[in-house]
DNA sequence: GTAGCGTGTGTAACCGGTTACATCATGGCG
DNA sequence: CGCCATGATGTAACCGGTTACACACGCTAC
């Protein structure tokens, strides 16, 4: 009946008392609009799909948690959709919500951004996060300024051999963070070890124990994540190694945790859950910054605080 | 277009060259099936509605993990909505996704379940997570037999007087481990003694110091996450109280990164991933356990493994 | 009295598919 | 040769809303 849907959508001219009775009897029945109903019609859906690679960690977890805030705030639903290995799956997914979504949010750091455009349906808004691609509106974080603050002030207290964990081959932030360290360790004149990690702690842990055994043996060591970072110090620890005093430590990514380390982390903040928010209110049209800042948060394992609450002279 | 749709579909007969024209087409016109207008006929979206009250944390962030990836596997989408405090927020999701989902998975810790299914529309199915109620298939976590089985290990290693951080006030798994641990400690005949806590960091944090000033001081700490573990950890090494040496500790939940704390975390693990799982699986008419197992991980904060690896001779 | 107008409500087409049913071509068989 | 079973395709109603448009009504102005 259309005036029940002038009503529900206060629209055009109604009589007041019309419109007591439709809802009380809309109460009665205790009829709700359907929206995909409603979406068939209005061509829009208020839903906005989120494709990620993978659900794993703080990090997408924070993501997510940007999206759905301003996604709520502005009356959208949010479609989620991870685990996506490969192109094909990405494609598969990306055109089995046509008519679900109004718009996509990609992440995919370990797609090639250009190559991934290609697949978006061309009549499909959609925003890239942490990725660039002509054409498409994208928000991208500064990893490598970052990444060359963080040089700068391991040199600054004196570090000549710094080594860096990476993470995945691949992936879109690792590179960037790695080129930050490169061009950073350039800039100050120190001298760059590199050793390969994956952004898992395991993966941090071992590389730990293989940075101990080079010679010269580095005197900070700088991973590509926090949670790899965790997992170097886990490794320090087990061999004996101290953290600040025989082996500055430094992060990326400020996760909640960081500080409660010990010692408690040194790191980069990003504003991870300012991508996601960004990312929606890019897409419904809305401002918000393209590129977002990082900024170095320095705590106790890089060995810049050593004389408040030194804990390592505590036993 | 019938025929169309019967190619898309691989139903009824077709002729194979017929099949071939129109996927010919199809793929030169870009066409994709729009499945919000299919939905809409067939009454089936093979979407489900994922319902939380919040997207903080790794806990969360499994749980998603579990549902993303056997929807995947069966063919679903996922619309995601968190953030919901009270019971009307709830219920206003609730009847928004009317047409857009083919059924639900609630979790809603902090609420009441039965005042909860109240809410939920009595066409669509639902199930709970970590809660029960009436009618409404649900799956839960043996939360406090996990508890009970940390007082028993605790008592064994000789600890009389152990402290619970509890979880925030109306939250059903924190009370549910609450319980656990006044059963366990009855049952050990061990003294016990509750302090309030949120399952954050900084509550644990400050229950720790909070712990410290007790008397008699507790010898054993059991929090009612592992958040809390964390934040209590880092209050006492800032008090200069070793754990376990002075201290034993123990957390719930068994997330990644316990096993790479200094020292490491005794937990309990909780299937998280699983839970999520389970919901979907039970949603769609599979069969999938409605109650899953905790089980005590025992690394060395609690103090039970003295001998190896005793890193606080290290110093 | 009627043309003209604004207000409130009903009618029907449409969104893009699915599907029961009608139609049509084909061929086997009596 | 005609009939009917069978297979392939077209037709139209339907899913549950939205909305342009038609229409009915009460009012003022001429």
């Amino acid at each position: 009946m259309a005036t029940v849907s002038r009503v529900f959508n206060q629209k055009g001219p109604i009589r007041e008392e019309t419109v007591r009775k439709v809802m009380d009897v809309a109460g009665a029945m205790q009829y709700v609009p359907h929206a995909g109903a409603r979406s068939l019609s209005t061509r829009s859906t208020r839903t906005i799909g989120v494709v990620l690679p993978d659900l794993h960690g703080e990090f997408f977890s924070e993501v997510i948690r940007g999206i759905d805030l301003a996604a709520r705030e502005h009356g959208y639903h949010l479609l989620l959709s991870g685990s996506h290995a490969d192109r094909d799956e990405m494609r598969a997914v990306v055109q089995a919500v046509r008519g679900l979504v109004d718009g996509l949010i990609v992440m995919s750091p370990d797609l090639d951004p250009a190559a991934l455009c290609c697949e978006l349906p061309p009549g499909v808004p959609a925003v890239l996060l942490n990725a660039k691609a002509d054409g498409r509106p994208s928000i991208t974080i500064d990893n490598a300024g970052g990444a060359r603050d963080v040089v700068k002030h391991l040199a600054a207290l004196g570090h000549e051999h710094i080594a860096f964990i990476t993470g995945p081959a691949r992936n879109n932030d690792a590179e960037q963070r790695r080129r930050g360290f490169r061009a950073g360790a350039k800039a100050q004149g120190v001298d760059a070890i590199e050793i390969a990690g994956d952004f898992t702690e395991q993966s941090g842990y071992e590389a730990a124990k293989a940075i101990l055994k080079m010679k010269p043996r580095p005197t900070a060591v700088f991973c590509a994540n926090d949670s790899m970072a965790i997992g170097a110090l886990s490794g320090f620890r087990d061999a004996g190694v101290r953290v600040p005093d025989d082996m500055a430590l430094v992060g990326f990514d400020d996760i909640p945790i960081a500080r409660f380390l010990d010692p408690p982390l040194t790191t980069v903040k990003v504003p991870i859950a300012e991508l996601g928010r960004g990312g929606l209110q890019l897409l419904i049209g809305e401002k918000a910054p393209q590129r977002l800042e990082t900024s170095l948060v320095v705590r106790r394992s890089c060995g810049a605080e050593r004389s408040k609450n030194q804990r390592s002279k505590r036993t």
